[in-house]
DNA sequence: AACCCTAGCGCAACCGGTTGCAATGAAATA
DNA sequence: TATTTCATTGCAACCGGTTGCGCTAGGGTT
C-alpha cells in the first residue's frame, strides 16, 4: 500500500494524497474525505522512513540507559515512551550494559535515524560528548555539560535532606556508604552531606552500586560507630540491611538506613525503605519534551525525601 | 554526510560507495579501501532509513509490553535488546498501558518502520490479531495463536512444580490466590495446580496483579486454614507476605509462600521469596531470533521452581 | 470588459540509498 | 591471434514520500 495505489484509486495525483496527510488545509474539503475514505479502505498509512527522507525528520527518539533491567531505569523509559507516543514520537531504546564505547556507537548508529537522543547517566569523556553532539541533538540526563540540554536530578539536595532526616531523629555520627570511584553522582552527594552540620560523617567505600556491594559494607559500617548511615543507592540499601541483619544489628533498631533511588524493591522491601525519590518518571518526560521542543536548557529536578520504615531515632534517644 | 559526499571525495561512483558498505566482495579491495578511508575520515554512516527504502528491510523491531515499569518486563527487554544489537538491529519499545486499542494502533504505528514486532501477552483478541499479522510479521510472547510464531513459558509446570513441592514438604492444604478474571495464565495455573495428587486446593480470588491485591487476600488466606500458598504473581505474594505479617502470622513459620516469575523484588525481599522463575530473558531473545530468522514455530519455555526462605514444613511437622 | 487573486491541483525534482544491466578492459582459453 | 570469461565500475531507474513551482478556473475589483 503505498501513496500512489491511494492516488490511482482516489483519483488524484500523489501530491493530493500527500497533502491531505501532511498539509490538509491545501486540500479541497471534499477531496480530502474521498482520499481519505480510500485510504482507510485500503489500510493505507504513509510510510514514516520515506516521509523522514525528504523532511528530514523521523519522528523517532532514540534512548540510551545503562542498563534496562536496573530498576532505576523502567519508569523513566515509560515515562518516556509515553510523551514520545503522545506526540507521535516513537522510541528506540537501548542498553549500553555500562560500556561507554558501546554508548558511543549507539549514539552513532541512532544518528541517521532518530531525531535525537537521550543520554542517560552517559560515562562518556566530556570531549566525546561534545563531539557526538555535533551529529545529532541530544538531552543528557543526569550529568551537566555546557552547551547540551540536560535534565538533572537534584541529589546533593536530597542527600543533604537525608542526613538533616538522620540528624533531626538524633543521629551524630553518621556513615556514608559511597559510590563507585568515578562517579559524579557519588561526588555531589559526599559533598553534600558532607555539608549538613552537625554531624560527624564517615565514608566508607568506594563500592560497586549492587545488593551485594552492601552486603559486603555491612561489616565496614558495623565496626564504624555509626547509628545512621546514607546508602549511594537504594539496592546498596537493601543489601547494607540484609548484611547487618545476619550480624545481628536490626534496622532501624539498632542503625537507620537511607537509600537513594526509590525504587520499587525498596518500597516492598522490609523494613520499607527510607529514601530519597528521585523523579526519573519526569525526568524521562522532559528529556522527551526538550528533545522535541530542541530547546537547549539546563534543568534540575527536585528530589524529595521519602521516609518510611528504615530509620528512627538512636538507641540512646528512644 | 551522504553517499555522494563520499563518492565525490574518493572519485568514484555513488554505487560503488554503496556496495563497498553492502556489497564488499563486488567491489576492488583498493577501491574499498580507498572509499574506506574516505568514509571514515568524513565520518559517513549509511542512512538506514534510506536503505530501507529499497531493500525493505528496516533492520529494526518493535518490542510491545502492557508495562515496561512492571518488573516483570525490563529482563526481557533487556535480552531482546541485546540480542536485536547482536544482529545489528535497532528495537523499538512501547507500553501499551494495558489497552488493546493502543496495543493495535501501535502494531499497525510500528508496520512499516519495522521488520517485525514482538507482542507480549497481547490483550488482542484472536482475531485482531490475525488481521494485524497479514500487515506485519510478529512474534507472540505468553500467547499461543495459530499460525503464529509464539514464545510460551510453561507456566503451568511450574505451578504444578510448586504445588509439588509444598506438598513434599508436607502441605496438604493449600490456597491459590489467583489472578484477574480473564487472565488465560491465571487459569493455567489453576487447571495445573488443581491437578497435583495429595493436595487439596482453596481458590482465593480473583485479584488483581498486584502488591495491594496481596495485601487484600491475607484476610481471606489466614482464614482458609491453609499452610500453604501459591500466588498468582511475585507481587501478589509479596503483597501477601506483608498482609499475613500484619496479622501475626508469619512466613514460612506458619505459612508457606511460592510466587511467580522471580521478579527483582523477590529476591531482595525478607524472607526471599520461592518462586517460580519465568525465563523471561530467553523469551526476549529467542523471540527476537524467531524473527528475524522469519520461523514461524511454537516454542515452550520450561520454567523453573527456585526455592528460596519463604516455604518451609508446615508447623506440626517441623 | 479587462485584470488580479486565490484555491486547488498536477508536475517533476529530490531525499539517500540499492541494484539490474551494460560497458570496459585484462586475463584466460581455444 | 581470435574469442571467452570475469572482475570491476558506471549508469539510471527505483523505493515512498514531499514540496516548490506553475497552470487553470472561478470570483471579485474597478
Amino acid at each position: 500500500m503505498t501513496i500512489r495505489d491511494v492516488a490511482r484509486a482516489s483519483g488524484v495525483h500523489v501530491s493530493t494524497v500527500s497533502r491531505t496527510f501532511s498539509a490538509p488545509h491545501l486540500v479541497n474539503a471534499e477531496t480530502r474525505a474521498r482520499v481519505l475514505a480510500v485510504a482507510e479502505e485500503l489500510g493505507y498509512r504513509p510510510n514514516r522512513a520515506a516521509r523522514a527522507l525528504t523532511t528530514g525528520r523521523t519522528h523517532n527518539i532514540g534512548l540510551i540507559v545503562a542498563d534496562i533491567a536496573n530498576p532505576f531505569f523502567p519508569p523513566l523509559i515509560k515515562a518516556a515512551q509515553s510523551s514520545a507516543r503522545e506526540r507521535d514520537y516513537h522510541l528506540f531504546v537501548a542498553d549500553t550494559d555500562e560500556d561507554p564505547a558501546v554508548e558511543e556507537e549507539l549514539v552513532l548508529a541512532f544518528s541517521k535515524q532518530v531525531d535525537g537522543v537521550i543520554l542517560c547517566s552517559p560515562r562518556l569523556s566530556n570531549k566525546a560528548l561534545d563531539k557526538l553532539a555535533e551529529r545529532v541533538p541530544f538531552v543528557l540526563v543526569n550529568r551537566r555539560l555546557r552547551g547540551v540540554a540536560t535534565v538533572l536530578m537534584d541529589v546533593a539536595q536530597g542527600a543533604r535532606s537525608a542526613v538533616e532526616h538522620l540528624a533531626a531523629l538524633g543521629h551524630r555520627r553518621v556513615a556514608l556508604v559511597s559510590g563507585p570511584a568515578g562517579s559524579w553522582t557519588s561526588g555531589e552527594i559526599k559533598q553534600a552531606a558532607a555539608e549538613v552540620p552537625g554531624v560527624e560523617l564517615v565514608v566508607i567505600g568506594p563500592n560497586a552500586p549492587t545488593e551485594q556491594a552492601g552486603i559486603r559494607a555491612a561489616a565496614a559500617v558495623a565496626e564504624a560507630g555509626v547509628t545512621g548511615v546514607l546508602a549511594y543507592n537504594d539496592l546498596v540499601a537493601i543489601g547494607l540491611i540484609e548484611g547487618l541483619a545476619e550480624r545481628g544489628v536490626s534496622v532501624p533498631e539498632d542503625v537507620s538506613v537511607v537509600g537513594i533511588d526509590d525504587i520499587v524493591p525498596g518500597r516492598l522491601n522490609r523494613p520499607k525503605l527510607t529514601t530519597v525519590a528521585m523523579p526519573t518518571a519526569d525526568a524521562g518526560r522532559l528529556a522527551v519534551e526538550l528533545l522535541i521542543q530542541s530547546v537547549t536548557a539546563s534543568t534540575t529536578l527536585e528530589t524529595k525525601l521519602v521516609v518510611r520504615e528504615s530509620t528512627a531515632p538512636p538507641k540512646g534517644l528512644t
